[in-house]
RNA sequence: GGAGGAGUGGCAGAGCUGGUUGAAUGCACCGGUCUUGAAAACCGGCGUGCGUGAAAGCGUACCGGGGGUUCGAAUCCCUCCUCCUCCGCCA
Protein backbone atom coordinates (compact mmCIF):
# COMPACT_ATOMS: atom_id res chain seq x y z
CA UNK A 1 0.00 0.00 0.00
CA UNK A 2 0.93 3.91 -0.42
CA UNK A 3 2.65 5.74 2.65
CA UNK A 4 0.33 8.39 3.38
CA UNK A 5 3.42 10.97 3.21
CA UNK A 6 4.24 9.60 -0.22
CA UNK A 7 0.09 10.93 -0.96
CA UNK A 8 0.17 14.39 0.77
CA UNK A 9 4.07 14.81 -1.19
CA UNK A 10 3.30 13.34 -4.54
CA UNK A 11 -0.60 14.02 -5.02
CA UNK A 12 -0.13 14.64 -8.82
CA UNK A 13 1.99 12.06 -9.28
CA UNK A 14 -1.12 9.95 -7.80
CA UNK A 15 -3.07 11.05 -9.72
CA UNK A 16 -1.99 11.03 -12.65
CA UNK A 17 -0.88 7.13 -11.79
CA UNK A 18 -4.64 6.33 -10.95
CA UNK A 19 -6.10 7.67 -13.71
CA UNK A 20 -3.46 5.29 -16.21
CA UNK A 21 -4.99 2.72 -14.34
CA UNK A 22 -8.50 4.16 -16.17
CA UNK A 23 -9.22 5.74 -12.61
CA UNK A 24 -12.21 8.60 -12.87
CA UNK A 25 -12.27 11.97 -11.07
CA UNK A 26 -14.58 10.08 -8.66
CA UNK A 27 -12.80 7.47 -7.54
CA UNK A 28 -9.54 9.56 -7.20
CA UNK A 29 -11.46 11.46 -4.56
CA UNK A 30 -10.24 8.69 -1.92
CA UNK A 31 -6.95 10.53 -2.02
CA UNK A 32 -8.46 13.60 -0.24
CA UNK A 33 -10.59 11.21 1.91
CA UNK A 34 -6.72 9.61 3.11
CA UNK A 35 -5.42 12.56 3.75
CA UNK A 36 -8.50 14.15 5.65
CA UNK A 37 -8.90 10.78 7.85
CA UNK A 38 -5.49 11.19 8.78
CA UNK A 39 -5.12 14.64 9.41
CA UNK A 40 -8.16 12.96 12.14
CA UNK A 41 -6.05 10.50 12.83
CA UNK A 42 -2.89 12.86 13.94
CA UNK A 43 -5.64 14.93 16.05
CA UNK A 44 -6.55 12.24 18.24
CA UNK A 45 -3.42 11.09 18.73
CA UNK A 46 -1.99 14.07 19.97
CA UNK A 47 -4.50 14.67 22.75
CA UNK A 48 -4.72 11.13 23.55
CA UNK A 49 -0.68 11.50 24.37
CA UNK A 50 -1.47 14.64 26.40
CA UNK A 51 -3.99 12.74 28.21
CA UNK A 52 -1.75 9.81 29.00
CA UNK A 53 0.91 12.29 29.91
CA UNK A 54 -1.28 13.84 32.43
CA UNK A 55 -1.97 10.09 33.87
CA UNK A 56 1.46 9.35 34.08
CA UNK A 57 2.59 12.18 35.98
CA UNK A 58 -0.22 12.50 38.47
CA UNK A 59 -0.21 8.70 38.78
CA UNK A 60 4.02 9.51 39.72
CA UNK A 61 2.55 11.83 42.50
CA UNK A 62 0.68 9.48 43.70
CA UNK A 63 3.23 7.29 44.66
CA UNK A 64 5.02 9.68 46.49
CA UNK A 65 2.40 10.61 48.48
CA UNK A 66 1.75 6.96 49.56
CA UNK A 67 5.74 6.82 50.48
CA UNK A 68 5.52 9.98 52.53
CA UNK A 69 1.95 8.90 54.16
CA UNK A 70 0.04 11.81 52.84
CA UNK A 71 -2.84 9.40 52.19
CA UNK A 72 -5.91 11.45 52.16
CA UNK A 73 -4.05 13.62 49.54
CA UNK A 74 -3.34 10.79 47.57
CA UNK A 75 -6.90 9.80 47.50
CA UNK A 76 -7.99 13.17 46.01
CA UNK A 77 -5.53 12.71 43.57
CA UNK A 78 -7.09 9.51 42.55
CA UNK A 79 -10.33 10.93 41.77
CA UNK A 80 -8.76 13.59 39.30
CA UNK A 81 -6.87 10.98 37.76
CA UNK A 82 -10.07 8.87 36.68
CA UNK A 83 -11.58 11.46 35.25
CA UNK A 84 -8.70 12.14 33.00
CA UNK A 85 -8.86 8.14 32.51
CA UNK A 86 -12.15 7.88 31.40
CA UNK A 87 -11.76 11.14 28.74
CA UNK A 88 -8.51 8.70 27.45
CA UNK A 89 -11.22 5.51 27.11
CA UNK A 90 -13.26 7.74 24.26
CA UNK A 91 -10.56 9.20 22.40
CA UNK A 92 -8.53 5.61 22.65
CA UNK A 93 -11.30 4.02 21.09
CA UNK A 94 -11.84 6.81 18.14
CA UNK A 95 -8.24 6.45 17.11
CA UNK A 96 -8.77 3.05 16.98
CA UNK A 97 -11.27 3.51 14.57
CA UNK A 98 -9.26 6.17 12.82
CA UNK A 99 -6.40 4.18 12.14
CA UNK A 100 -8.67 1.41 10.76
CA UNK A 101 -11.02 3.66 8.75
CA UNK A 102 -7.63 4.77 7.33
CA UNK A 103 -6.08 1.25 6.76
CA UNK A 104 -8.77 0.41 4.86
CA UNK A 105 -9.09 3.15 2.69
CA UNK A 106 -5.31 2.75 1.73
CA UNK A 107 -6.31 -0.96 0.91
CA UNK A 108 -8.37 0.32 -1.74
CA UNK A 109 -5.54 2.47 -3.49
CA UNK A 110 -3.24 0.39 -5.97
CA UNK A 111 0.25 1.14 -6.69
CA UNK A 112 1.42 4.19 -8.95
CA UNK A 113 2.48 3.16 -12.25
CA UNK A 114 5.52 3.92 -13.23
CA UNK A 115 6.52 6.02 -16.12
CA UNK A 116 6.48 3.44 -18.84
CA UNK A 117 3.44 1.80 -18.07
CA UNK A 118 1.64 3.06 -20.78
CA UNK A 119 -2.20 4.38 -19.94
CA UNK A 120 -5.28 1.86 -20.44
CA UNK A 121 -8.12 0.27 -19.51
CA UNK A 122 -7.61 -3.02 -20.39
CA UNK A 123 -5.56 -5.69 -21.88
CA UNK A 124 -5.85 -4.00 -25.26
CA UNK A 125 -3.78 -1.61 -24.42
CA UNK A 126 -0.57 -2.93 -23.80
CA UNK A 127 2.20 -2.57 -25.64
CA UNK A 128 4.52 -4.71 -27.09
CA UNK A 129 7.79 -4.45 -25.41
CA UNK A 130 9.73 -7.15 -27.78
CA UNK A 131 8.02 -8.75 -30.07
CA UNK A 132 9.34 -12.47 -32.01
CA UNK A 133 10.77 -12.01 -35.19
CA UNK A 134 11.98 -15.07 -35.64
CA UNK A 135 9.88 -18.58 -37.63
CA UNK A 136 6.99 -19.83 -36.03
CA UNK A 137 6.73 -23.61 -35.46
CA UNK A 138 6.38 -25.30 -38.92
CA UNK A 139 3.58 -27.35 -37.60
CA UNK A 140 2.39 -30.52 -39.69
CA UNK A 141 -1.21 -30.54 -41.76
CA UNK A 142 -2.88 -32.44 -38.86
CA UNK A 143 -1.39 -30.40 -35.78
CA UNK A 144 -3.07 -30.97 -32.85
CA UNK A 145 -4.25 -28.62 -29.79
CA UNK A 146 -2.69 -29.62 -26.82
CA UNK A 147 -5.40 -31.53 -24.99
CA UNK A 148 -5.46 -33.93 -27.90
CA UNK A 149 -1.68 -34.77 -27.70
CA UNK A 150 -1.88 -35.37 -23.78
CA UNK A 151 -4.74 -38.23 -24.79
CA UNK A 152 -2.87 -39.43 -27.45
CA UNK A 153 0.23 -39.88 -25.53
CA UNK A 154 -1.53 -40.56 -22.17
CA UNK A 155 0.38 -37.51 -20.44
CA UNK A 156 -2.01 -35.49 -18.83
CA UNK A 157 -5.23 -37.64 -17.39
CA UNK A 158 -8.19 -34.82 -17.08
CA UNK A 159 -11.26 -37.29 -16.30
CA UNK A 160 -9.25 -38.59 -13.22
CA UNK A 161 -8.13 -35.22 -11.68
CA UNK A 162 -12.29 -34.71 -12.19
CA UNK A 163 -12.51 -37.99 -10.29
CA UNK A 164 -10.22 -37.08 -7.58
CA UNK A 165 -10.58 -33.43 -7.26
CA UNK A 166 -12.72 -31.23 -9.55
CA UNK A 167 -12.64 -29.72 -12.74
CA UNK A 168 -9.01 -27.86 -13.50
CA UNK A 169 -7.06 -30.10 -10.89
CA UNK A 170 -4.77 -31.99 -13.62
CA UNK A 171 -3.16 -35.41 -13.58
CA UNK A 172 0.33 -36.05 -14.74
CA UNK A 173 1.18 -39.37 -15.76
CA UNK A 174 4.13 -41.55 -17.35
CA UNK A 175 5.97 -39.11 -19.73
CA UNK A 176 3.92 -36.35 -18.94
CA UNK A 177 5.07 -36.51 -15.33
CA UNK A 178 8.45 -37.19 -16.23
CA UNK A 179 8.22 -34.12 -18.81
CA UNK A 180 6.74 -31.92 -15.71
CA UNK A 181 9.77 -33.26 -13.49
CA UNK A 182 12.15 -31.93 -15.97
CA UNK A 183 10.93 -28.60 -16.21
CA UNK A 184 10.77 -27.97 -13.02
CA UNK A 185 14.64 -29.19 -12.44
CA UNK A 186 15.03 -27.74 -15.40
CA UNK A 187 14.28 -24.29 -14.27
CA UNK A 188 15.47 -24.70 -11.04
CA UNK A 189 18.83 -25.50 -11.63
CA UNK A 190 18.88 -22.41 -14.31
CA UNK A 191 17.97 -20.33 -11.05
CA UNK A 192 20.51 -21.71 -9.22
CA UNK A 193 22.90 -21.14 -11.56
CA UNK A 194 21.97 -17.25 -11.91
CA UNK A 195 22.42 -16.80 -8.35
CA UNK A 196 18.84 -17.48 -6.54
CA UNK A 197 18.90 -19.45 -3.38
CA UNK A 198 16.73 -22.18 -3.34
CA UNK A 199 13.86 -22.44 -1.58
CA UNK A 200 10.75 -24.86 -0.54
CA UNK A 201 8.34 -23.04 1.49
CA UNK A 202 4.75 -24.05 2.73
CA UNK A 203 2.51 -24.06 0.81
CA UNK A 204 0.12 -22.59 2.88
CA UNK A 205 0.42 -18.77 4.97
CA UNK A 206 -1.62 -17.28 7.40
CA UNK A 207 -3.23 -14.27 7.20
CA UNK A 208 -0.44 -11.64 7.83
CA UNK A 209 1.28 -12.95 4.78
CA UNK A 210 -1.36 -12.34 2.21
CA UNK A 211 -1.63 -9.32 3.35
CA UNK A 212 1.79 -8.26 3.20
CA UNK A 213 2.10 -9.24 -0.75
CA UNK A 214 -0.89 -7.73 -1.38
CA UNK A 215 -2.74 -10.98 -2.07
CA UNK A 216 -5.45 -10.10 0.92
CA UNK A 217 -7.19 -8.30 0.85
CA UNK A 218 -6.89 -7.34 -2.58
CA UNK A 219 -7.46 -10.83 -3.87
CA UNK A 220 -9.45 -12.44 -1.33
CA UNK A 221 -11.60 -14.74 -3.64
CA UNK A 222 -8.53 -15.71 -5.88
CA UNK A 223 -7.11 -17.81 -2.98
CA UNK A 224 -8.37 -20.99 -1.33
CA UNK A 225 -9.10 -20.47 2.20
CA UNK A 226 -8.51 -23.25 5.13
CA UNK A 227 -11.18 -21.84 6.77
CA UNK A 228 -10.52 -23.67 10.16
CA UNK A 229 -6.98 -22.95 10.65
CA UNK A 230 -7.62 -19.14 8.98
CA UNK A 231 -4.59 -20.26 6.44
CA UNK A 232 -4.46 -19.76 2.79
CA UNK A 233 -3.04 -21.90 -0.04
CA UNK A 234 -0.51 -19.80 -1.76
CA UNK A 235 -1.77 -18.51 -5.59
CA UNK A 236 2.36 -18.19 -5.88
CA UNK A 237 5.57 -18.39 -4.21
CA UNK A 238 6.06 -15.02 -3.98
CA UNK A 239 3.64 -15.51 -0.60
CA UNK A 240 5.79 -17.40 1.19
CA UNK A 241 9.34 -15.91 -0.11
CA UNK A 242 8.24 -12.45 -0.34
CA UNK A 243 7.44 -12.94 3.43
CA UNK A 244 10.40 -14.16 4.43
CA UNK A 245 11.56 -10.80 5.39
CA UNK A 246 8.54 -9.41 6.45
CA UNK A 247 9.29 -6.54 9.52
CA UNK A 248 12.97 -7.10 8.71
CA UNK A 249 15.29 -3.73 8.43
CA UNK A 250 17.95 -4.59 6.59
CA UNK A 251 21.37 -3.49 6.21
CA UNK A 252 22.31 -2.29 2.69
CA UNK A 253 24.94 -5.01 2.12
CA UNK A 254 22.60 -7.78 2.05
CA UNK A 255 21.65 -6.45 -1.32
CA UNK A 256 20.20 -7.55 -3.56
CA UNK A 257 18.92 -10.56 -1.67
CA UNK A 258 18.25 -13.55 -4.49
CA UNK A 259 15.63 -16.36 -3.74
CA UNK A 260 13.67 -18.66 -5.59
CA UNK A 261 10.98 -21.13 -5.19
CA UNK A 262 9.55 -23.89 -6.35
CA UNK A 263 5.69 -24.63 -5.67
CA UNK A 264 2.52 -25.71 -6.59
CA UNK A 265 0.02 -22.73 -7.27
CA UNK A 266 -3.68 -23.12 -6.35
CA UNK A 267 -5.99 -20.19 -7.89
CA UNK A 268 -9.82 -20.42 -7.59
CA UNK A 269 -9.94 -18.79 -11.06
CA UNK A 270 -13.56 -17.88 -10.19
CA UNK A 271 -15.55 -16.59 -13.49
CA UNK A 272 -13.06 -18.05 -15.91
CA UNK A 273 -14.98 -20.07 -18.92
CA UNK A 274 -14.71 -20.51 -22.67
CA UNK A 275 -11.81 -21.70 -24.74
CA UNK A 276 -9.15 -19.75 -21.86
CA UNK A 277 -9.85 -22.96 -19.86
CA UNK A 278 -9.51 -25.18 -22.31
CA UNK A 279 -7.05 -27.99 -21.50
CA UNK A 280 -4.05 -26.52 -19.51
CA UNK A 281 -4.52 -22.83 -20.66
CA UNK A 282 -6.43 -22.37 -16.95
CA UNK A 283 -5.98 -24.88 -13.99
CA UNK A 284 -6.48 -24.43 -10.27
CA UNK A 285 -3.53 -25.98 -9.36
CA UNK A 286 -0.34 -25.87 -11.62
CA UNK A 287 3.73 -25.72 -11.16
CA UNK A 288 5.76 -22.71 -10.93
CA UNK A 289 9.00 -21.44 -10.60
CA UNK A 290 9.36 -17.80 -8.90
CA UNK A 291 12.34 -15.92 -8.82
CA UNK A 292 12.15 -13.07 -6.28
CA UNK A 293 14.27 -10.36 -5.44
CA UNK A 294 14.90 -7.50 -2.44
CA UNK A 295 16.89 -4.82 -4.19
CA UNK A 296 17.79 -1.19 -3.02
CA UNK A 297 15.35 1.46 -4.63
CA UNK A 298 18.77 2.63 -6.80
CA UNK A 299 19.04 -0.69 -8.66
CA UNK A 300 15.65 -2.06 -8.35
CA UNK A 301 14.99 -1.12 -12.51
CA UNK A 302 17.94 -2.92 -13.12
CA UNK A 303 17.37 -5.65 -11.27
CA UNK A 304 14.24 -5.88 -12.96
CA UNK A 305 16.12 -5.70 -16.39
CA UNK A 306 18.15 -8.59 -15.27
CA UNK A 307 14.88 -11.18 -14.32
CA UNK A 308 13.42 -10.17 -17.65
CA UNK A 309 17.09 -11.51 -19.19
CA UNK A 310 16.69 -14.83 -17.21
CA UNK A 311 13.42 -15.18 -18.53
CA UNK A 312 14.42 -14.67 -21.99
CA UNK A 313 16.94 -17.17 -21.75
CA UNK A 314 14.96 -19.79 -20.67
CA UNK A 315 12.52 -19.63 -23.16
CA UNK A 316 15.56 -19.48 -26.06
CA UNK A 317 16.88 -22.55 -24.56
CA UNK A 318 13.29 -24.37 -24.43
CA UNK A 319 13.09 -23.03 -28.17
CA UNK A 320 9.54 -21.83 -27.62
CA UNK A 321 8.68 -18.50 -29.60
CA UNK A 322 7.67 -15.52 -27.51
CA UNK A 323 6.69 -11.91 -27.00
CA UNK A 324 6.92 -9.26 -24.20
CA UNK A 325 4.46 -6.97 -23.40
CA UNK A 326 4.54 -3.82 -21.21
CA UNK A 327 1.18 -4.09 -19.17
CA UNK A 328 -1.13 -0.89 -19.18
CA UNK A 329 -2.49 0.75 -16.29
CA UNK A 330 -5.61 -0.93 -16.33
CA UNK A 331 -4.21 -4.11 -16.90
CA UNK A 332 -1.58 -4.20 -13.86
CA UNK A 333 -1.76 -6.10 -11.08
CA UNK A 334 -2.60 -3.59 -7.84
CA UNK A 335 0.36 -4.41 -6.38
CA UNK A 336 2.94 -3.95 -9.13
CA UNK A 337 3.91 -0.71 -10.02
CA UNK A 338 5.31 -2.08 -13.22
CA UNK A 339 4.92 -5.61 -15.11
CA UNK A 340 6.32 -7.49 -18.22
CA UNK A 341 4.26 -10.36 -19.31
CA UNK A 342 5.93 -13.33 -21.18
CA UNK A 343 3.28 -15.25 -23.36
CA UNK A 344 4.50 -18.03 -25.58
CA UNK A 345 3.20 -19.10 -28.60
CA UNK A 346 1.33 -22.35 -28.25
CA UNK A 347 1.12 -23.07 -32.72
CA UNK A 348 -1.90 -25.56 -32.53
CA UNK A 349 -4.18 -23.47 -31.01
CA UNK A 350 -3.06 -20.35 -32.36
CA UNK A 351 -3.10 -18.59 -28.91
CA UNK A 352 -0.54 -16.54 -27.06
CA UNK A 353 -0.20 -17.95 -23.33
CA UNK A 354 0.98 -15.94 -20.48
CA UNK A 355 3.89 -17.85 -18.97
CA UNK A 356 5.92 -15.76 -17.09
CA UNK A 357 5.30 -12.19 -15.08
CA UNK A 358 8.34 -9.50 -14.21
CA UNK A 359 7.43 -7.23 -11.93
CA UNK A 360 9.05 -4.48 -9.61
CA UNK A 361 6.79 -3.64 -6.85
CA UNK A 362 8.65 -0.92 -5.62
CA UNK A 363 7.38 -0.22 -1.77
CA UNK A 364 4.15 -1.13 -2.65
CA UNK A 365 4.56 -4.69 -0.41
CA UNK A 366 7.32 -3.48 1.49
CA UNK A 367 5.41 -1.10 2.71
CA UNK A 368 2.61 -3.11 3.63
CA UNK A 369 5.05 -5.85 5.01
CA UNK A 370 7.18 -3.06 6.43
CA UNK A 371 10.60 -4.46 5.29
CA UNK A 372 12.89 -1.67 5.44
CA UNK A 373 16.99 -1.15 4.81
CA UNK A 374 19.18 1.49 7.07
CA UNK A 375 21.33 3.74 5.17
CA UNK A 376 24.63 4.70 6.08
CA UNK A 377 22.86 7.56 8.81
CA UNK A 378 21.11 5.20 10.51
CA UNK A 379 17.95 6.43 8.26
CA UNK A 380 15.44 3.73 7.57
CA UNK A 381 13.53 3.48 3.87
CA UNK A 382 11.42 1.05 2.75
CA UNK A 383 12.99 -1.49 0.30
CA UNK A 384 11.86 -2.50 -3.22
CA UNK A 385 10.74 -6.30 -3.77
CA UNK A 386 10.52 -7.48 -7.36
CA UNK A 387 9.49 -11.30 -8.62
CA UNK A 388 8.62 -13.14 -11.55
CA UNK A 389 7.91 -16.24 -12.98
CA UNK A 390 10.68 -18.58 -14.17
CA UNK A 391 8.37 -19.86 -15.55
CA UNK A 392 4.65 -20.95 -15.56
CA UNK A 393 4.61 -24.62 -16.38
CA UNK A 394 1.28 -25.79 -16.89
CA UNK A 395 1.63 -23.20 -20.15
CA UNK A 396 4.71 -24.15 -21.38
CA UNK A 397 4.02 -27.71 -20.81
CA UNK A 398 1.23 -27.01 -23.78
CA UNK A 399 3.22 -24.72 -25.79
CA UNK A 400 5.87 -27.19 -25.81
CA UNK A 401 3.72 -30.39 -27.09
CA UNK A 402 1.78 -28.07 -29.72
CA UNK A 403 5.07 -26.60 -31.09
CA UNK A 404 7.22 -29.67 -31.27
CA UNK A 405 4.63 -32.20 -32.43
CA UNK A 406 5.78 -34.29 -35.49
CA UNK A 407 5.02 -37.30 -37.06
CA UNK A 408 7.33 -39.23 -35.22
CA UNK A 409 5.97 -38.10 -32.06
CA UNK A 410 6.65 -35.15 -29.71
CA UNK A 411 10.45 -33.97 -29.71
CA UNK A 412 12.12 -32.76 -26.79
CA UNK A 413 14.10 -29.70 -27.21
CA UNK A 414 17.81 -30.21 -26.41
CA UNK A 415 18.02 -28.41 -23.64
CA UNK A 416 15.48 -30.43 -21.64
CA UNK A 417 16.77 -34.14 -22.44
CA UNK A 418 19.50 -34.38 -19.69
CA UNK A 419 16.58 -34.13 -17.59
CA UNK A 420 13.92 -36.30 -19.31
CA UNK A 421 16.60 -38.85 -20.62
CA UNK A 422 13.96 -39.60 -23.84
CA UNK A 423 14.36 -37.42 -26.82
CA UNK A 424 10.46 -38.26 -27.85
CA UNK A 425 7.39 -38.80 -26.79
CA UNK A 426 6.27 -41.53 -28.93
C1' G B 1 -4.33 -35.22 21.81
C1' G B 2 -2.77 -35.29 27.55
C1' A B 3 0.68 -33.25 31.64
C1' G B 4 4.30 -29.65 32.96
C1' G B 5 7.78 -25.37 31.93
C1' A B 6 8.96 -20.93 29.31
C1' G B 7 8.43 -16.44 26.06
C1' U B 8 12.25 -9.46 28.24
C1' G B 9 16.37 -4.95 23.62
C1' G B 10 21.01 -8.07 17.77
C1' C B 11 22.30 -12.24 21.24
C1' A B 12 22.81 -13.93 26.37
C1' G B 13 20.44 -12.79 30.80
C1' A B 14 18.42 -9.91 35.54
C1' G B 15 13.87 -7.89 37.13
C1' C B 16 8.32 -10.79 37.98
C1' U B 17 6.39 -9.76 47.05
C1' G B 18 3.24 -3.49 41.29
C1' G B 19 5.46 3.12 41.90
C1' U B 20 11.73 7.88 37.65
C1' U B 21 12.58 0.11 34.78
C1' G B 22 12.56 1.46 27.96
C1' A B 23 14.11 -1.82 31.39
C1' A B 24 20.50 -4.03 35.47
C1' U B 25 24.72 -6.81 33.67
C1' G B 26 27.65 -9.29 29.89
C1' C B 27 28.62 -10.06 24.66
C1' A B 28 28.17 -8.09 19.84
C1' C B 29 28.12 -3.46 17.10
C1' C B 30 29.50 2.00 16.19
C1' G B 31 32.57 6.46 17.60
C1' G B 32 36.81 8.12 20.49
C1' U B 33 41.47 7.86 23.74
C1' C B 34 45.92 4.95 23.95
C1' U B 35 49.31 2.19 20.16
C1' U B 36 54.06 2.35 14.59
C1' G B 37 49.55 -0.85 13.50
C1' A B 38 46.35 -4.40 15.74
C1' A B 39 44.71 -6.53 20.25
C1' A B 40 43.80 -5.33 25.30
C1' A B 41 42.26 -1.39 28.47
C1' C B 42 39.44 2.97 29.19
C1' C B 43 35.45 6.77 27.73
C1' G B 44 30.94 7.55 25.01
C1' G B 45 26.96 5.79 21.93
C1' C B 46 23.83 1.82 20.64
C1' G B 47 15.54 -0.61 19.83
C1' U B 48 10.78 0.31 17.17
C1' G B 49 6.12 2.83 15.95
C1' C B 50 3.27 7.25 16.37
C1' G B 51 2.69 12.64 17.50
C1' U B 52 5.30 17.35 17.60
C1' G B 53 9.53 20.10 15.68
C1' A B 54 13.71 22.94 10.48
C1' A B 55 16.75 20.20 13.80
C1' A B 56 18.44 18.94 18.52
C1' G B 57 14.87 17.43 21.30
C1' C B 58 10.25 16.65 23.70
C1' G B 59 5.70 13.66 24.45
C1' U B 60 3.53 8.83 24.05
C1' A B 61 3.12 3.56 23.26
C1' C B 62 5.65 -1.09 23.03
C1' C B 63 9.11 -6.53 27.88
C1' G B 64 5.13 -13.05 22.44
C1' G B 65 -0.43 -11.10 20.60
C1' G B 66 -5.14 -9.35 22.59
C1' G B 67 -8.12 -8.05 26.84
C1' G B 68 -8.73 -6.99 32.21
C1' U B 69 -7.59 -5.30 37.52
C1' U B 70 -5.21 -0.61 39.50
C1' C B 71 -4.32 6.25 40.56
C1' G B 72 -0.04 3.36 38.54
C1' A B 73 1.86 -3.34 35.47
C1' A B 74 7.50 -6.26 32.28
C1' U B 75 5.66 -7.44 37.25
C1' C B 76 -1.29 -9.54 39.28
C1' C B 77 -5.73 -11.93 36.41
C1' C B 78 -8.07 -13.93 31.68
C1' U B 79 -7.39 -15.53 26.72
C1' C B 80 -4.80 -16.72 22.26
C1' C B 81 -0.11 -17.89 19.83
C1' U B 82 4.78 -19.92 19.81
C1' C B 83 8.80 -22.77 21.83
C1' C B 84 10.87 -26.59 25.26
C1' U B 85 10.32 -31.36 28.31
C1' C B 86 7.54 -35.92 29.25
C1' C B 87 3.48 -39.25 27.53
C1' G B 88 0.32 -40.80 23.44
C1' C B 89 -0.27 -41.08 18.03
C1' C B 90 2.13 -41.04 13.36
C1' A B 91 4.97 -40.33 7.53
Amino acid sequence: MLQVSYIRNNKEEVVAGLKKRAWNDDRIKVLDQVIKVDDLRKEQKTELDQLFATVNTLSGKIGMLFKEGKREEAEAQKAEVSAVKERSKVIEEALKQTEHQLTELLYTIPNVPDAKVPAGASEDDNEVFQDWVKDMPNLPENALPHWDLMEKYNLVDFKMGVKITGAGFPLFRGKGAKLQRALINFFIDEAEAAGYEEIIPPLLVNEASGIGTGSLPDKEGQMYHAEKDNLYLIPTAEVPITNMYRGDILDPSVFPIKLSGFTPCFRREAGSYGSDVKGLNRVHQFDKIEIVQIQHPDHSMDTLGEMLEHVKMLLDKLELPYRILTLCGGDLTFASSLTYDFEVFSAAQEKWLEVSSVSNFKTFQSNRMKLRYKDANGKKHLAHTLNGSALALARIFAALLENNQTEDGIRIPEALRNYTRFDYIK
